[in-house]
DNA sequence: TGACTATATGAGCAGTTGTTCATATACTCC
DNA sequence: GGAGTATATGAACAACTGCTCATATAGTCA
């Protein structure tokens, strides 16, 4: 049993057009790895908790009910994807959201999640 | 060495801010489960050509560059997170986008991506 | 019906993720 | 300087991801 679609493009000027909507590999390895920061509850959480502002690494731990090792994990996880920016202040580490997008970014995932969850509570 | 803060509030007042702004845990899940469907660079590739319209199996198959089996289980994935819904025609299966939001939030993260990317280019 | 096509699904496997524990670093205060 | 605190990092491990291969399902057409 052959594992391919005999006619490669069932739809050939469909397949065409959204092609081209495609935007580059980087971007797309970039969106990618952003999704995939925000993919997980508790790094949800933490940016979440700074979309209200600043929090250092022991009020994040608290808010996302994680142990400080575990926070700065993700925290340089988050780093990486560069979601958040880090400032010092003597012994104690701020951070804040790298990017005021973001903040709409998140806000329109909730709109959309809660849209969903409503329509599927209703009955489809 | 304790793995605990010892002063497990550092700011009391912006961690119950915090606290406050985060959703139930339900819709947090529901989020985290969506941006993971959205993490992976094939499945990213599939819902962005699906913001030009529906496509078949086939179609997307060819756009993502993947095997019918992959896009298949990649597509159950996103079914799952119902972030595509399916229409059976005769032998050949359609997918669309389940929710009209979800283009408007891939518009806002390839805006705050490429954002980011032109930040980082110009060097700061 | 039977041959064929498009799609779906289960098992299995290599690679990745999120956590904990132990330890390192950076800073403050004495 | 040395003790103490906040944060960071590396190793290790169980759980999960995305792929392929084999097989199942659902439809078409003769």
């Amino acid at each position: 049993m052959e594992d391919r679609c005999t006619i490669t493009h069932q739809h050939p000027e469909a397949v065409e057009r959204a092609r081209r909507s495609l935007p580059g590999e980087l971007e797309l390895l970039e969106l990618a790895d952003r999704f995939q920061a925000l993919s997980d509850p508790s790094r949800l959480r933490m940016l979440m908790a700074l979309t209200t502002g600043e929090l250092c690494v022991c009020d994040l731990a608290s808010v996302a009910g994680l142990s400080p090792s575990a926070t700065s994990h993700h925290l340089r996880y988050l780093r990486k994807a560069r979601l958040v920016r880090a400032r010092r202040h003597g012994n104690v580490v701020y951070y804040r959201l790298a990017c005021p997008i973001l903040r709409g970014l998140l806000e329109k995932a909730r709109e959309c999640a809660q849209n969903e969850l409503e329509v599927t509570r209703v009955g489809k």
